[in-house]
DNA sequence: TTGAAAGCGCTACCAT
DNA sequence: ATGGTAGCGCTTTCAA
């Protein structure tokens, strides 16, 4: 690693003390084959011995394209979206990908963030949270960005979409529900809610309806006025001071379904004696011994393949038909809704 | 926003239509002063009915440098760990970087995610995880990007290093056992634990020699086979079958402790009856009505602030003295370990 | 204060 | 298969 001073080695060093030319070395580390045997060893031996690197933003420069990939979070602090997050990740970085990841918080911060994207000329942009809006978007296009949104609304032309298969949830949800004799049943959901968690309502109504279930059901709508954990336990506070019953809840997210469930405990009730209580998202805590809380499992790895797939597929063709792929979920039996499987 | 075709708008065009050279351009784009207000205005009128963008790639090349920052994390899933990346991620952006985030499991793949970022030009690295060799470090320095590790072992040359006041936090943790008249303590740690774990314990232990303790206590070394909840729950379970008993638990981490606990709670011992228990890191978790564990907290907002500090004086003179900070740690007095403060 | 011009390090086209 | 060369879009002296 002969580096004598500060300036960093070229392929332009390469190419001398190989006794090429710098077009050679070039066609070596961008994978563009066509290069003999021998020359590609000679190469390859005097980038080691120099140390040599490929300039990234030189490369972007040139081929109007990083090999980066613009990721749009929220709120990491709830389990399900790190996990998604880490997903992400991984997926990322074994296609060869780097991740640019940005927190947004309001809708004029994902404006910016999209165009710092484009700024960087990324290979795609990954959408977890907020919906792009349209112009915005169109932009990418435009820079021949492709654009996937995940869990989230799919009615923007041009960007493919990734989702968990929510009907399929509510389903699941809706005929353990029924096999577990429950009668009454709820739907929480945090009252500003994503059109995530929306979609997970309407599916689950849709699902009791086409059950037979809204029948000789009562189905209520529990709001909660906060988001998160401390949502699910106020609204449960709520729910009990109004002297309300259900047999059995189904909630938007895992966070809300661990705080209804502590807020009926803290009220003396519990599951799976009192009612039965399903989350969403699957997320590590769920599991535990103070919760064991039958919920459905989102496919976190399986999301982030397809998201990738997606992206690759588009930045081939920037003109195919847009995609809204549905990952099958699953139901995991606990304690909170005990089944044959556990 | 005249875009007709698909080329991207460039200085140049900026340039023409403002009737001024693409020197001046650079120079509003590139905050750099020097430009007479009315040329600044024409410029920045003429970007705008254009809608041009600094390319990031064309300006790191000639700058030798991005405004990007390569972050290195580990194991999202763990709640202390991705709210510690929120809150970097909010300052790298309050500050007007982007962030490149690599997840990296062995040591070779630190290796290599290293090695990109310095293809990226990046402003600097910060590791959360993982031990970056020295060797890389050298090249790193000799590009001169600065790196900063977060709560991992200070002993690289030209790094600067953050980390939570462990000795605090042992000596906080000591006194409150101490005022709760617990007279048997232990310290609860996964066997293969990171560096910032093994120096808990050994504040720990020193903090508890320093007040005098270790005269009349009885002190353990609980040894937890596995890492996070399922550890440390297993633990408590081996921990309860070979007879043992203790008045109060520290542990190296919450998911431990919440692990931990829940374990005791399987075996019909719970705190703060039968034993104290204090955690480390206060994530969301630990909160909860299920398990409200007094907690050592990481300032990990303040910890965010004072990485960007070292690597923004380290970026302006690489050769400042190594920093190393300590951010201060608070206890938070909750019902598994209960005090005057709830 | 402004403009001209020389690169930054690499890719890709065109010859050979 | 290889080399010459013209950029990619921007920054930064150096002169004016």
């Amino acid at each position: 690693m002969g580096s004598r001073s500060h300036r960093s080695v070229t392929a332009q060093d390469v190419a001398k003390l190989a006794g090429v030319s710098r077009a050679s070395v070039s066609r070596v580390f961008g994978n563009q084959g066509n290069v003999a045997r021998e020359t590609h060893e000679k190469i390859v031996k005097a980038a080691n011995e120099l140390g040599y690197q490929v300039n990234f933003l030189a490369q972007g420069l040139n081929r109007k394209r990083s090999q980066l990939i613009g990721v749009v979070v929220a709120r990491l602090s709830d389990p399900f979206r790190s996990s998604l997050l880490e997903g992400l990740l991984n997926e990322i970085q074994h296609k060869g990908y780097q991740a640019l990841v940005t927190e947004v918080r309001g809708a004029e911060e994902l404006e910016t963030t999209m165009r710092r994207f484009t700024q960087f000329r990324v290979s795609g942009v990954i959408v977890t949270s907020g919906q792009p809006p349209a112009e915005l978007v169109k932009e990418c296009v435009q820079h021949g960005i492709p654009v996937v949104g995940i869990n989230r609304h799919m009615d923007i032309p041009d960007v493919d979409f990734v989702c968990s298969d929510n009907k399929m949830a509510a389903l699941l949800v809706a005929e353990q529900l029924m096999r577990c004799g429950c009668h009454s049943i709820g739907w929480l959901n945090y009252q500003q809610s994503t059109w995530s968690g929306i979609n997970r309502g309407d599916m689950f109504r849709q699902a009791m309806t086409e059950k037979g279930l809204l029948g000789d059901c009562d189905f209520q709508h529990i709001i909660a006025e906060a988001d998160g954990y401390e949502g699910g336990r106020q609204a449960a506070h709520r729910f009990c001071a109004e002297g309300k019953k259900l047999d059995g809840i189904f909630c938007a997210n895992a966070q809300l379904a661990c705080g209804f469930l502590d807020g009926m405990r803290e009220n003396g009730l519990d599951a799976p004696t009192d009612f039965h209580i399903i989350g969403f998202d699957n997320t590590p805590q769920t599991a535990q011994y103070s919760y064991r809380l039958t919920t459905i499992h989102q496919d976190v790895t399986e999301t982030a393949k397809r998201v990738l797939s997606c992206l690759e597929a588009r930045s081939h063709d920037p003109r195919i038909v847009q995609r809204m792929e549905k990952i099958p979920v699953k139901l995991v039996l606990r304690n909170t809704s005990p089944g044959q499987n556990e």
